[in-house]
DNA sequence: AGTTTTAGTCTATGACGTACGCTCATCAGC
DNA sequence: GCTGATGAGCGTACGTCATAGACTAAAACT
């Protein structure tokens, strides 16, 4: 009924379409300056310089000359651009090497994955899951496969393996970004430096050592009183609070449950290559 | 040398001390008829209602019958609004059966959680470990200490444990959120109801039925094919795609994991209390 | 050459967070 | 009771935001 003039599948979104930049070139009009490509990587360098609430379209435009408007040509909406960047802030995955055992693989696939969001901190705060992966985000998930490769279970199962390891790697950078703004934060109120003072001229031996629970140590002390939390009073009575564990250490603490609980689950399924069940 | 007249520590910054409810009660001035507490309440049924992107400064104040700038004599910025919230979200946690096992306690522990998280999506998109803990989520982590309590291990390495699984309830509960709102677009999509179809009118059998895949899938075969995710095809070549999981299983088997793990763990470090150590 | 399609611009709108100054109710001390 | 300090809530105003709609001008097909 309607006209048909392009051979390929016109179902598809076009947020999806833009997403695997699956479009054929436009025929007539003025040669494009713009591309939405160039959009997306001017918002990460925003994102990257600015942070995350300074990428508007007016300053993504900014950054590239041209007027807010403009970008509307080449992304739907500010949420559409977001998406985009979602999936072009993933860019390689580590290649998992081909001598690898799937537990070897898995660690060094959530290692890198954890570095990705550490970096580029931004990447947590968009709306990660809600939009259908693009070619990136399929790549790590084709490594990630790699990884199992020996392991035989059904797809779906090493899929939901695979999300729940997903989902521990944007819950595990956070919270190292976020306790590290936070003792960064603590260090700046401490010394009466202003706010703004750039992170580069703290001193990262005050950052490292700086105690996000101080304050609540003192409140819950004085004002609350063992009354109301019996069981974390009794916990941290007796902590030796001169060991505490560095960040790099909650990284593997993490990991090593979660490969060990997994461990646990092929191990109940047999689906490990090298070893026999436990029962059959 | 300033002037010390209240007894109490001034020291703590004042969106703590609002978190917490310790303020003096002012001495002189008309009688406040709004408060901190009701602007919260007032902030997190037009979350409900609304969704969190509804709530502004201006709504907030519209729910209560007061001006926007009524609020701004008990909340600071909307930031800390945001911030009170996180807080009271988590009203008041289950409480762990003293029979229950440290397993059967985190279990229900981590379930509840993931069970706020679905109710009340919007706390997911707050920044949640950002700031520090009120007195809800600190009864919370003394309801997962008291699931611990039988174990014998320092406190650090608990809160560790704990943090992992607080963690993991974000993700999943945000898994949870994302993918039925993603099925629930798609069931509108197809069926080609306005987008402002309240949900309440849709067969839920279609929603759970729904496939977020399915693009992703056809994208996959006809315009990428096989050559650049060689592993995600040949893991998905031999899938049956008629048993796919619940979204409930998929809770479980997040929790199971993460508990093998953990059990794993206190095994190795001998701190079970009704078992031997694997090395003594 | 004429027609059609399209890239980028201009202008405008309504919502947002919030700085600043105002009015007037309330209470401490007389 | 009177008075003056204090603080609660309001009105106005500003800058920023996303984005709708009409416009201009460029390119390519006819």
């Amino acid at each position: 009924m309607s006209t048909d003039k392009t051979p390929e599948q016109p179902e598809l979104p076009p947020a999806v379409r833009r997403l695997w930049g699956i479009d054929a070139p436009r025929r007539r009009g003025p040669k494009p300056a713009l591309s939405t490509a160039r959009i997306v990587q001017a918002a990460m360098d925003v994102a990257d310089t600015e942070g995350l609430p300074a990428v508007s379209m007016a300053r993504v435009a900014e950054a590239l000359g041209y007027t807010p408007m403009s970008l509307y040509r080449h992304v739907a909406n500010k949420d559409e651009l977001l998406l985009l960047m979602v999936d072009a802030v993933a860019d390689d995955p580590p290649e998992i090497p081909d001598e690898a055992g799937w537990r070897e693989g898995l660690e060094l696939w959530t290692r890198a994955q954890i570095d990705v969001g550490v970096r580029r901190p931004w990447m947590l705060e968009l709306p990660l899951s809600s939009a259908p992966p693009g070619p990136h985000r399929v790549r790590w998930m084709d490594q990630a496969f790699k990884a199992l490769r020996t392991i035989d279970l059904p797809a779906d199962e090493k899929l939901a393996m695979i999300g729940l390891l997903a989902q521990h790697v944007l819950g595990e950078a956070r919270v190292q970004v976020e306790s590290h703004r936070a003792a960064v934060q603590q260090v700046l109120r401490d010394s009466g430096l202003p706010a703004s003072t750039p992170e580069s001229e703290l001193d990262p031996a005050a950052v490292e050592a700086a105690n996000p629970w101080a304050d609540l140590e003192a409140l819950l002390v004085r004002s609350a009183g063992p009354g109301g939390y019996p069981h974390l009073f009794a916990a941290f009575s007796t902590w030796d609070a001169t060991a505490s564990t560095p960040p790099d250490d909650e990284i593997s603490f993490g990991i090593r449950i979660l490969l060990d609980g997994v461990e646990t689950y092929l191990r109940r399924r047999g689906a490990l290559p090298d070893e026999q069940p436990d029962e059959g």
